[in-house]
DNA sequence: CCTAGTCGAGACGCAACCGTTCCGTCTCGG
DNA sequence: CCGAGACGGAACGGTTGCGTCTCGACTAGG
C-alpha cells in the first residue's frame, strides 16, 4: 500500500517545508521530521527532491477550476482574473510559486513541469475565453492569442505574486476594463 | 583601502555564483573560491550573505537608464518596453532576478531592497512616461497610474522572465499598441 | 627601513544533510 | 497463524558550509 496516509503526510510536509525555507534550502531530512516518518519512506517513493517537486506540481495543477461562460468577454475576463488572483493568493501557492519558477532556472525538469502543468492549465482557460469572444464577434478572428495571454496573466502575476499587493476586487474590475480594451486593439 | 580590486572580485563572484546555484544554495565558501580570495576578506566587508545581497541590489540598480521623451505616448511606451525587455534579458539578470524575488519571501530585508531599488527605479521611469502623456493630453488627468504600471511591467515580466520567451521586437511593437489602448481605456 | 594593515590560504570545531543500511515493531493478506 | 513488507527510528561514513582564527607574505605610508 504505497499510496496512503504516509504518502500524503510526506507530500504535505514537503509543501509546508517548501513554503518555509524555499526549494534551495529544503532538506528531505526536515521533510521526514515534519511528516513524522523516516527518510527511507521518502526514498522508497521518489528518487530525489526534484522528483518529489515535479510530482507535487502535477498534483496541485489538478485543482485548477473551469472558467464559466458569462456571455460577454468582459465578464469572462473578470471571472478569469478573479479566479487566477484568488489562486495566486492562496497562502501556500503565493509562497511557493516564485520559488518554483526560480528553481526552474537551475533545474530544467522543474521548468518543464511548470510550463506543462501550471502554465498549461491557465493557458487553456485563457484560450477558451478568447476563443469564445471571437465566436461572439467581440474580438477579431485574427486576434493575437499569445499577446492576449500575456495581458491576462502578466499584470496579475506582477501585482499579486511579485509585488505582493493586497487583494482589491475593485482593482480587478478596472483591470478587466483595461485588458478588454487591450485585447480589442 | 577596503574599496578596491578585492571588493570587486568578491562582488562579481557573488553575482556569478548567484546565477549558477541560486540564492538558497549559494555559499560564501564558493564565492571566496571563485573570487580567489579568503573567506575572511568577505567577512571583513559584510556581516552576512544577506547583507552582500542587499548591497549588490543597490549597486546594480544604479545601472538603470533614463527613458527619453519621444514626443508621443506610443513612442514612450515602446521605448520603455524595449529598455526593460533588454534589461530583463541580460544573462545575469534573467537568471538572478526570479531567485531574488523568491528569496525576498523568506528574507524581508531583501524584499524591501528589491522594492526600493528595482521596483522603485522602474517605477519612476514608468511614472514619467505616464505623466508626460497626461501633460500632452494623450491620457486623462485621472488616469490610474497604479494600474498603468502593472500593465507596463506585468506582461513583460511574465513573458520574458517567467516564461523565458525569446526576444521578439515585433511583438514589443504589438504589445505597445495594446498597452496604449489599455492605458487610454 | 619599519610597522600597521590587508592579503590568500587554510585549519579549526561544529552542525546540517546526504543517501544507505539496519534495527525491532506492527499490520496485513493468504 | 505465519511470513512478507512497510513502518519509525537511528546510525552509518562522507560532504559541505558555517564563522573564527592564525599563519607568513606583500605593500603601504611615514
Amino acid at each position: 500500500m504505497l499510496q496512503g496516509a504516509v504518502t500524503d503526510a510526506i507530500r504535505t510536509a514537503f509543501l509546508e517545508e517548501l513554503a518555509e525555507v524555499g526549494y534551495g534550502r529544503l532538506s528531505l531530512e526536515a521533510v521526514a521530521r515534519r511528516a513524522g516518518s523516516g527518510k527511507a519512506a521518502i526514498y522508497r517513493r521518489w528518487p530525489s527532491k526534484e522528483a518529489v517537486t515535479i510530482d507535487l506540481i502535477a498534483q496541485v495543477s489538478f485543482a485548477a477550476t473551469d472558467t464559466p461562460d458569462t456571455g460577454t468577454l468582459r465578464g469572462d475576463v473578470l471571472a478569469f482574473l478573479t479566479a487566477v488572483d484568488a489562486a495566486l493568493r492562496h497562502p501556500l501557492v503565493s509562497r511557493i510559486l516564485p520559488d518554483l519558477f526560480a528553481a526552474g532556472i537551475h533545474h530544467p525538469d522543474i521548468a518543464d513541469s511548470l510550463r506543462d502543468r501550471v502554465g498549461g492549465a491557465g493557458r487553456e482557460k485563457a484560450v477558451s475565453v478568447l476563443r469564445r469572444a471571437v465566436e461572439r464577434g467581440e474580438l477579431a478572428p485574427d486576434t493575437d492569442f499569445e499577446l492576449g495571454l500575456d495581458l491576462l496573466a502578466g499584470p496579475l502575476y506582477w501585482n499579486t505574486t511579485v509585488r505582493q499587493a493586497p487583494a482589491d476586487p475593485a482593482r480587478l474590475q478596472r483591470l478587466a476594463d483595461k485588458v478588454v480594451a487591450a485585447l480589442a486593439a
